[in-house]
DNA sequence: CACATTGCCCAAAACGTTTTTGTACGTCAA
DNA sequence: TTGACGTACAAAAACGTTTTGGGCAATGTG
C-alpha cells in the first residue's frame, strides 16, 4: 500500500486497464515503472528533481509504450493550444471560387510556413459567422483577412478577449488597437499612377469596387489625392454590387472626356476593361492603357489573355507570413506595431506603347 | 447554503472571481443565474429535463455574458477535437518551393473546403518527423500525402491508433488496411500512351523519377505493361536523385534508337525534355512528342513555355476532398473502400503534329 | 542528540467542460 | 397513507495532463 505507485487515480483506474484499444496515457507509464504520474511527468519534461536513473527508466518505458502526452489535456492546463486560426471569407460559396482566389492560397501558404517555423499550427476557418466553426476549434489567436464592415468575428474576438490581428485595416471605429498588416498602397498606388503618367497618359481613370473594405477605400482615396496633387480630374466608376463590371467599364470609357489610362482594382476589372475597350474599338495600349491590382504574384491565367496587363502586385505570401509573426508577438505579450508590406509594379504590354502614338 | 447555487466548485471559485481578464466560463453563467453548472450545461445543450423558463433564463445569461464553452475542455471529455490533420512533405525547405507546389495548394484547398462543409477544421503540418508538430497539435485523424518508404508518421499513427488515410498508396508492407485515395493512373497512363501512339509515335519513352513513392512505381509499371502489351520496347531513363533531369533527358534522346515521344512523370521533367530536345535540334512535336504529368489543373507558368505541353492532369482538388471524406468516414466508424480519382488528358501542341510528317 | 538541509518522490488540486448518478419535491393511484 | 412515478435540479465523477505543496528518509551540522 505504501510502497508501489498506488496513487489514487492509478489504483482506481487499474480496474479498467483490461479494456482494449484505449489510448495509452501517462498512467500507463506510471504503472509500468511503478512510479507516480507526477514523477513520470517531471521525468519526461525535465522538471523537478528526479534521480537520473529513474529519469532514464521513465524515458525508456514511455518510449517502449509509445506514450505521447495528449495535446488536449496539456492544452487544458496550459491554456495554450499551439494553434493559430486564419479566418477567410468566401468559403461558403459552393462553386469554391473563393477558395481558389490566388490571394487566399498565397496568403495561407505564407502563413502556414511561418507558423510551422515558429512551432505553431495554422487552421483555416470560414469567416462566415453562420458556421460557428471558428468558435468550436481551439485556438490561441486569430488572423482575420479583410475584415468587413461590422465584422461579427472581430466583435466576437473583442468580447472574448481572443488575441487577433487583421490583414487589412478594420474599417469600423473602435478597433484602432487591433494590430494590422497592410499592403503599402500609399507607395504602390503612387508608383502605378506615376507609371501611367510617365508612359504618356493624360487622363487616368479608376475602376473602383463596391466593397466597403479598407483596400477599396484606401485605393480610391489615394487615387483622388494623386489626381488632386497632379491637378487632374478624378475619373472614377464603380460597378454596382451585382452588376457586370463590363458595364461600368463601358460607362467609364464612353464619355466624351474618356480616360486614356485606367487602373482596375482587381484582375476581374482589368478583364472587364479589356473587353470594354475591344467593344469600343480602343486599342491597348495605344488608345487605352490598362493596369490592375493583382492579388498575388502567383496569379494564374493572366498570361492567357490577349494582352498581358501591367499590374500592381500584392505580396500575399509575405502578408500571410507577417500576420503570423505579428499574432505570435501578441501572444508573447509584445504589442507589435502595424506592418506595411510593399507591393510592386510589374510593367507589361498593356501600358507599353510601341511608339509615342496618340489617339 | 441549500438554496442558491452553491455547488462546491462555484463557491470555491468565487474567491478568485475578482480577477480581471479571466475568460468567462460556465461557472460564471451558473453564478449569474443562481443555478448549478450542471443545469447550465444541460440547458445550453438541450439535454436533461429543464423547465423551459429556466432554459431561456440560462440562454439569455449566457448570451449576455458572451459565454462560449471552451473547445479544449469540451474536447477533453468528448475525446474529439473536430480537427483533421494534413501532413505534407517539403515544408522544411527554406526556399519554400515545396509549399507552392500546385499539388499541395490544390489538394489542401479541396481538403479544407470539404472539411469545413463537414464541420471539421483542417490543419496543415509538416510530415517531417523532426518537427514534432503533428504530435503536439490535437487532431482526430491524419491525412498523409504521398507516404514515403518506411514513413515515420505512418508508423507512429499505427502505434497510437490514430485514424489515418493516405493520398497515394503506402509502399511498405503492413499498411494494406490503411484507406487510400489514389489517382487512377491505370486508365490515365493508358490514355496518354494511347494518345501518343495514335498521334503517330512509334517509340514511346518514359522519363521516370528517382523517388520511391507509389506514384513513380505505378507509373513505371503501367508504362512497361503497356509497352509489353503493344510489343514495343520499354525506353526508360531516370535521373539520379541530385542530377539535373536534363542530363537524363539527353541520355534518353541521344541513343541510336531514340524515342519519338516521351512522357515525363512531372512538369520539371517535361521542361527538361524540351530543353534537351532543343539542344539536340529536335523539333516538337514533329521530331519528338512530349507529354507530362501535371500536378494540378491550376498549374501556373506552364503557358509561359515556348511549347504548350500535353498533360496527364491530376485532380488534386478532388483528391483532397475525397481524402477528407474518407477520413471522416473512418472517424464515424465506417470502413471505407479505397477511392480512385480519375485524371484527365489535356492535349496541347506538344503532341499535335501539324502534318503527319515523319522524322 | 537535536536540528536544518538536501535528494527524491508522491498526493492532490487545478484546468473547464460533459456525463452519470443522485435527491428533493410534488402528484397521482390504490 | 403509502408507494410509484415524474419533474427539476444539483453533486460528483470523469477526461489526461501539469503544477503545487508538501513528505519522508538520509545526510550534514552544531
Amino acid at each position: 500500500m505504501t510502497r508501489k505507485g498506488d496513487q489514487s487515480m492509478t489504483s482506481r483506474k487499474s480496474t479498467r486497464a483490461g479494456e482494449v484499444g484505449r489510448r495509452i496515457g501517462i498512467r500507463d507509464v506510471a504503472q509500468a515503472t511503478g512510479l507516480s504520474i507526477t514523477t513520470v511527468s517531471h521525468a519526461l519534461h525535465g522538471k523537478g528533481q528526479i534521480a537520473p536513473a529513474t529519469r532514464e527508466r521513465v524515458r525508456r518505458a514511455a518510449e517502449e509504450l509509445g506514450y505521447r502526452p495528449d495535446p488536449v489535456a496539456r492544452g487544458l492546463v496550459s491554456g495554450r493550444t499551439g494553434i493559430l486560426g486564419l479566418a477567410v471569407g468566401h468559403m461558403s460559396d459552393r462553386p469554391w471560387a473563393g477558395t481558389y482566389r490566388p490571394y487566399y492560397a498565397a496568403f495561407s501558404a505564407g502563413a502556414t510556413m511561418t507558423a510551422v517555423e515558429r512551432d505553431y499550427a495554422l487552421v483555416v476557418v470560414p469567416s462566415d459567422p453562420a458556421s460557428g466553426l471558428w468558435a468550436r476549434v481551439p485556438m490561441d489567436g486569430l488572423i482575420i483577412v479583410d475584415p468587413v464592415r461590422e465584422d461579427p468575428l472581430l466583435a466576437d474576438c473583442a468580447r472574448r478577449r481572443m488575441p487577433v490581428v487583421t490583414d487589412g485595416r478594420p474599417i469600423d471605429p473602435g478597433y484602432e488597437d487591433v494590430p494590422t498588416v497592410e499592403s503599402d498602397l500609399e507607395h504602390g498606388m503612387a508608383e502605378v499612377l506615376d507609371h501611367l503618367r510617365d508612359s504618356g497618359a493624360r487622363r487616368v481613370g479608376l475602376l473602383s469596387g463596391p466593397e466597403p473594405d479598407a483596400y477599396t477605400q484606401d485605393s480610391e482615396r489615394l487615387y483622388r489625392e494623386w489626381c488632386a496633387a497632379a491637378s487632374r480630374p478624378a475619373l472614377v466608376e464603380t460597378p454596382a454590387a451585382s452588376e457586370d463590371p463590363v458595364e461600368a467599364a463601358l460607362r467609364l470609357l464612353s464619355g466624351p472626356d474618356r480616360p486614356d489610362a485606367v487602373h482596375g482594382l482587381n484582375e476581374t476589372y482589368g478583364q472587364a476593361l479589356v473587353i470594354a475597350a475591344r467593344r469600343l474599338n480602343l486599342r491597348i495600349p495605344d488608345d487605352l492603357m490598362v493596369s490592375v491590382m493583382r492579388e498575388s504574384d502567383q496569379s494564374c491565367g493572366t498570361e492567357d489573355w490577349d494582352v498581358p496587363l501591367t499590374a500592381l502586385s500584392l505580396d500575399a505570401r509575405r502578408l500571410g507570413a507577417e500576420s503570423v509573426t505579428m499574432l505570435i508577438d501578441v501572444l508573447d505579450g509584445k504589442a507589435p506595431r502595424n506592418v506595411m508590406v510593399p507591393c510592386t509594379v510589374v510593367v507589361r504590354r498593356s501600358t507599353l506603347r510601341t511608339s509615342t502614338s496618340r489617339p
